[in-house]
DNA sequence: CGTCTTCTTGAAGAAGGTCAATCCTCGTGG
DNA sequence: CCACGAGGATTGACCTTCTTCAAGAAGACG
């Protein structure tokens, strides 16, 4: 997916949704005038752990993993970056992660420098960086029940559940009930490295879910939920504290 | 510990940590005209998931945990809230998570609606939940690295560098170096829900470190890390991503 | 001094990891 | 058009780690 690097916030797939979901015109004009667009290959480094970042970047298009890599290889995905989500922070140079595009990427950025005035001068940009940090981290605080405390077959299960809830936002439509289609952007290995489990163990759930009629797997990559109600039931979470993303 | 409820902010033991960090003395007055103090005896609930939160508070002394329980039981706590944590956020009126006293906790904290319209009104305060929200962020993601691929063993180890290095923090302290004593403010369950296993395990492998000369565990909670270079060293993360927390 | 709670230790079992072989799927080139 | 090869995915067999179940020790407290 190509942007025009001139092209109209007003025709922006996340302008609704992302760090200048609050602006008005007048605000998007400043942003319009710092902003630039770059497009990453699939594979390619947004950001490496521990070295400099000298942009705060919105994914536009594509999706991306945010993960750490242990002295001994094990790695560990800390977030699934799609549309509308942000790479860098105010107040900070370097990057405590990897960030790596799964597929083609596209981000808005902003210089470092400049996008700290911005959060200064403008509050609808502040208010909304916040809204979106405590949103994160509330999906980051659910994730780690998912992690300490679910099994494998429960792990696949919330996860393809948050995917399908993701990717209805991104669609704008509703929450996903009944039969739900589902593109996975990662492999399995990269699923694996989210789960906190080994490749093997992921493939062999996802087979053990098939067999349950659970889901169908048209495709490496698709994946068919035929009820969408019954899955939700599988990560053995009532889902009463909040959504798991 | 008790306050004076009407105790001035100059002497308060997280005036420079808090949310109320940046402000000057025009704007902590503002504070004081509507912050209470209140103290909960240790096991008392500070909120519960799905439950309304009608306040946002700040730790001032005590420890809590913020955790989810499953509908069948496994429990997973998400967050150690210490002195200068906040409890609730701007713009929603329930936890997602419960929020339980470690020990005896006093908190100030603010009506969700008079606080949100601080946080409208003072940038300070705005700004300083910001950083305070996102360096939650990274060090929820940090957690996850821990729950989802370190080993037990590791486990205890990260747990207990991070407590260290928090502790060092709230004391204003330099970063622990050498010799260290630490108090737990957890039970063993409460830590085996903190690092996702069970309390068996926490227990055995709390022993090994200490065969292992890396911990000494003069009494049920207390540890006395003598070479906190070492221990760190178990971890199996060689920390260039940030500090784990 | 008993009783309750918390912690520790032991033995057995299960879940997931490791190692290794095979299978797709798709792109390339003969 | 079809054989070949490479990378990812699946499956199998075995093994390690952690959990489970059970019993006992150590404090804390009336």
């Amino acid at each position: 997916m190509k942007l025009d690097p001139i092209s109209s916030c007003a025709a922006c797939p996340i302008r609704h949704r992302a760090v200048c979901a609050e602006c008005d015109a007048r605000e998007l004009a400043l942003l319009a005038e710092i902003k630039s667009y770059r497009t990453f290959p699939a594979g390619a480094p947004l950001a490496a752990a521990g070295e400099s970042l000298d942009h705060f970047s919105s994914i536009v298009a594509g999706c991306a993993t945010m993960s750490r890599t242990l002295e001994d290889g094990r790695r560990q995905t800390v977030g699934l970056l799609m549309p509308s989500d942000y790479i860098g922070r105010p107040g900070r140079a370097t990057s405590p992660f990897d960030v790596e595009a799964l597929s083609e990427v596209t981000v808005c950025r902003f210089e470092r420098r400049a996008f700290e005035k911005l959060v200064r001068e403008l509050p609808h940009i502040a208010s909304r960086l916040l809204t979106m940090t405590l949103d994160e981290l509330d999906a980051a605080r659910d994730w780690a029940v998912v992690l300490g405390r679910m099994t494998a077959r429960e792990k696949i299960a919330a996860f393809l559940v948050s995917l399908a809830r993701r990717q209805a936002v991104i669609e704008e439509r509703d929450g996903p009930v009944g039969a739900v289609a589902l593109h996975l952007p990662l492999s399995r290995e990269a699923m694996a490295d989210h789960l906190g489990l080994t490749i093997e163990t992921t493939s062999r759930q996802i087979t053990a879910l098939r067999k349950d009629g659970l889901i169908e797997v048209p495709g490496k990559r698709e994946i068919v939920i035929p009820d969408f109600e019954a899955l939700a039931l599988e990560t053995g979470d009532d889902g009463d504290g909040g959504v798991i993303a």
